[in-house]
DNA sequence: GCCTTTTATTTTAAGTCTAAAACATCCGCA
DNA sequence: TGCGGATGTTTTAGACTTAAAATAAAAGGC
């Protein structure tokens, strides 16, 4: 397995190479984080503006949507990627608001099970269709043959991080 | 003008074509989100565990670093792209926790100027550091021939944005 | 059948964030 | 000089966020 020869393509590294590294990783996270807040905070705008709703909101709605037999309330986190606690006054909420219904499972007393009302299917269809539409205004102005290409390059990206976040 | 002629360049589009680019682009966006949540949550854990520090903290360290001679605090907001109102009771703290000092200008009685103290400068290029190295850690999976094309797409994804919410 | 451990959820404390209102000060202009 | 509008900052009200502690119910070992 020709491993030897050439220069020395991974160990003797110098410290200017680590640090050029360094600092192209930080360039990406740096945009990564100002396009992810950009457009965050454009749709959090026009969530409140138009129709007075959170985005932690929708996205309950958006996991129950397709779920139409409802979700046991503790898978939300796992998906939403937050934590459980945080979700309790947002379901609260959302209950209290007639999105969605919360009953308990006879089989297990302490579990959940969260489902979508008709309203708040409704509700939903129309403030997804909105959310599709903005987000195709904000992205126009990227070339559509090159979406996948970057969804690729995240997913991959994303794959890594989740990768070394598991083996510590 | 040549407009008429060919195939539909643009304009009489298949219904299906745009549901497709509509899926890419909602892809593309839960992607970008998911990366960053992923990398924030666990920049976030780190910081807290190992400095007892948040984010937001070391973002305005972050920016006074690089102004020896202290900025005018309403320029925080803008670089940060965080609201007025969400720095005071973070500079607040900062000052108080004796890393940054405020002192109002003397040629405009509204206007304050932050500044790094010596500890505070000592701080945090140590967290800076850690901060780099837990990126190294975090990206390492991710190929470094690659890091500057992602960041030169997500540039333009940047300025695609940028420019769709400017003309409304 | 108890007792310990695990699992699902809520509560609490502290911090971050926004939008909008309130304050304070400055500037231009008559 | 004094007034009206612009600008810099803080306050307020409301929502989200996490971590950690508390509660409640189930499961398993003995």
């Amino acid at each position: 397995m020709a491993l030897a020869k050439e220069p020395p393509p991974v160990s003797p590294r110098s410290g200017a190479d680590q640090e050029a590294e360094y600092r192209a990783q930080t360039r990406l996270w740096l945009r990564l984080l100002a396009c992810t807040t950009l457009i965050e905070g454009e749709l959090r705008r026009r969530f409140r503006e138009e129709f007075d709703f959170t985005m932690p909101r929708f996205d309950v709605l958006a996991q129950l949507d397709r779920e139409p037999s409802g979700l046991v309330l503790g898978e939300l986190p796992k998906r939403l990627m937050v934590s459980a606690g945080n979700l309790t006054p947002i379901v609260d909420r959302l209950v209290e608001d007639g999105y969605i219904t919360r009953t308990p499972s006879n089989l297990d007393r302490r579990v959940q099970i969260v489902c979508m009302t008709v309203e708040g299917r409704k509700a939903f269809r129309r403030m997804a269709k909105s959310h599709g539409s903005w987000l195709a205004e904000l992205l126009a102005g990227f070339p559509a043959d090159r979406l996948d290409g970057l969804t690729g390059e995240l997913d991959e990206l994303k794959g890594a991080v989740r990768d070394a976040m598991q083996k510590p």
